[in-house]
DNA sequence: CTGAAAGCGCTTACAG
DNA sequence: CTGAAAGCGCTTACAG
């Protein structure tokens, strides 16, 4: 490979020359410029990453903070990674992806490594160590997520408050009295996991002003977790009509289980998600959900935090509580008249 | 952030013996080792990566090169990933994503730019440019996939004859006399992406053997795709009872399609597919299917890469053509009698 | 408008 | 067993 130092030899210039002709940092006459850009050409000349990476003080590499991955293989969170990579390989960012059982361990390791120049960090909780520690340290960073007390921080999230308010005004509209909100258990987060917190919180707040009643469960995020849940509420609580899913992982295995109480969803079972349009779109049936913007809040995360690493520590921070909306697709409908055989 | 020479000064050594106390690469008396130890401990040291690898011509990072993702975002694509980033975090290696529009483009950057050791390339067609590319530059890469010819190459893959003949075997012994194959269509791949075309050949070929007739559908991986082709069959093909999707992406439609068609799964229309454990068990109903083992692909890539990367050029090159066994979950049964209704 | 040189933070021959 | 020094391939003040 061609080294910086080759190219000025070809075109009978200094090092700085070629390397002022590629930043643009200062002018060059044409006939230079000119001579520089056809050693180039003729050496076929990349600019090495290394050296620009250690001399610049910049690797134009950032990093996605995943939590352990295997707990959640799901389209969601490759949409999350491709608007990350979109965003990203548009400014000229590499994206690295990080995974790890121990998520403290491993925002230290990229902070104090410096192989990026920043991190985005995921499945944030209320009060995130991961956070803290990033701030300590002073490490550039932007959350898909958000914290409880957010002051400074750049993030962009699903407003959770407002999702679960558009589904309770949904299934109360469609006069079910008696509704369940499924909450995903993620192994390696704490209860203090912001979706689960936020949305727990609006489905309590929510129900008595819509005048229903309801009951919270939380389960497994696997193919059997949503399955157990729903098996027991049809088999003690008929009465429950409506049920809320927060992640679309858990709703295959909710159907099932109503299929296999006799229930047909959604006659006798209204069940909606949380989920991507994508992800919606793709589930048979196609699930009446809240859209989740999952691309974008990818592309919004990597734009906040490039855009912090372009402009430095001082400019005011970007968030963004994104709402989305309502789209039916056929998994809910009016309440059954009577409750369904038990 | 402290560096190698404020340990140094710490420890009231010299620069290489810090240097060399990290990489065990010459021996240290034990007294002067704990100096510096303790000054490392005491800074907080971490080597800074950068300079790293400048120094020493290594990044420890490889690139997982994607074509465009927006096309398949799936479950097991999350997998290959999945299992890349468990391996190379075991060797100490990093991993970033690259996604683009012009995947060639791409692959010549990472080999020309210098940010990587080695490439990981996905999605491989019979010829691949992008292989060629990487073999005339003499850039590491290593196979999820593998071409027509593949001499000295590091690859792992599903064996796709192997699968379509268990598919074949399988709806055979059940009874069924016409058989489909559904293959979806990779807009940014040519039409001798690997898996297709060996799954296409296996099938034509598998057909004749077992007494079979059936016909070859290409369609979008998207969730209309099945959904259109599967009506049709429905509608002129009523004798065709069983169906293989080369990619679970499809079978959410054909799924559906089905059911519009008025016919029972598996009692009237058989349907399976290639899928890895995890993407068949969440699927709703579960998929009887041929395992794809996605995150042992993604284990094994990164394996041979490091290796090799480790190794040096010289060694052998390690090639795995991995076999899915077969697992029953419900989706096939025998063929039926007479030909559903039309 | 351009060049010579210092320096980014390491690794690793070269010396002793 | 340890140190002084060259060098990895760039960027960017410092000079002119």
């Amino acid at each position: 490979m061609a080294t910086m130092a080759d190219v000025a030899r070809h075109a009978g210039v200094s090092l700085s020359t070629v390397s002022y002709v590629l930043s643009g940092k200062r002018s060059i006459s044409g006939p230079t410029r000119e001579r520089v850009l056809s050693a180039i050409a003729a050496t076929n000349f990349a600019p090495n990453a290394r050296g620009q990476a250690l001399a610049s003080r910049r690797s134009r590499t950032i990093v996605l903070l995943f939590p352990a991955l295997a707990h959640d293989l799901g389209t969601m969170n490759m949409e999350f990674v491709d608007g990350t990579l979109q965003t990203a390989r548009e400014h000229g960012y590499s994206v690295m992806i990080s995974v790890s059982d121990d998520p403290y361990e491993e925002t230290e390791r990229a902070a104090r490594r410096g192989f990026a120049d920043g991190v985005l960090v995921m499945e944030v909780e209320l009060e995130d160590p991961r956070v803290a520690l990033l701030q300590a340290r002073d490490f550039p960073f932007a959350l898909i997520g958000h914290q409880r007390d957010n002051a400074g921080i750049d993030f962009v999230d699903l407003d959770f408050a407002h999702a679960i308010g558009l589904c309770l005004d949904h299934l109360a509209e469609l006069g079910h009295r008696r509704v369940g909100l499924l909450l995903p258990l993620i192994p390696t987060r704490s209860a203090s996991y912001g979706p689960s917190s936020r949305s727990r919180e609006a489905f309590t707040a929510g129900l008595a002003t819509r005048g229903l009643t309801g009951e919270l469960f939380i389960c497994p995020a696997t193919a059997t977790g949503g399955y157990d849940i729903v098996s027991r509420i049809t088999a003690t609580d008929p009465g429950m009509t409506g049920l809320i899913a927060n992640s679309p992982q858990l709703v295959p295995g909710m159907l099932r289980a109503g299929r296999a109480a006799g229930l047909d969803v959604p006659d006798d079972l209204s069940i909606m998600a949380l989920a991507s349009h994508r992800v919606a779109e793709a589930a048979s049936p196609p699930l009446t959900a809240v859209d989740f913007p999952a691309v974008e809040m990818g592309r919004l995360g990597a734009e906040m935090l490039i855009a912090r690493l372009e402009d430095g520590p001082a400019s005011r921070p970007t968030q963004h509580l994104l709402r989305g909306d309502l789209t039916l697709r056929g998994t809910t409908g009016p309440a059954p008249r009577r409750p369904p055989p038990p």
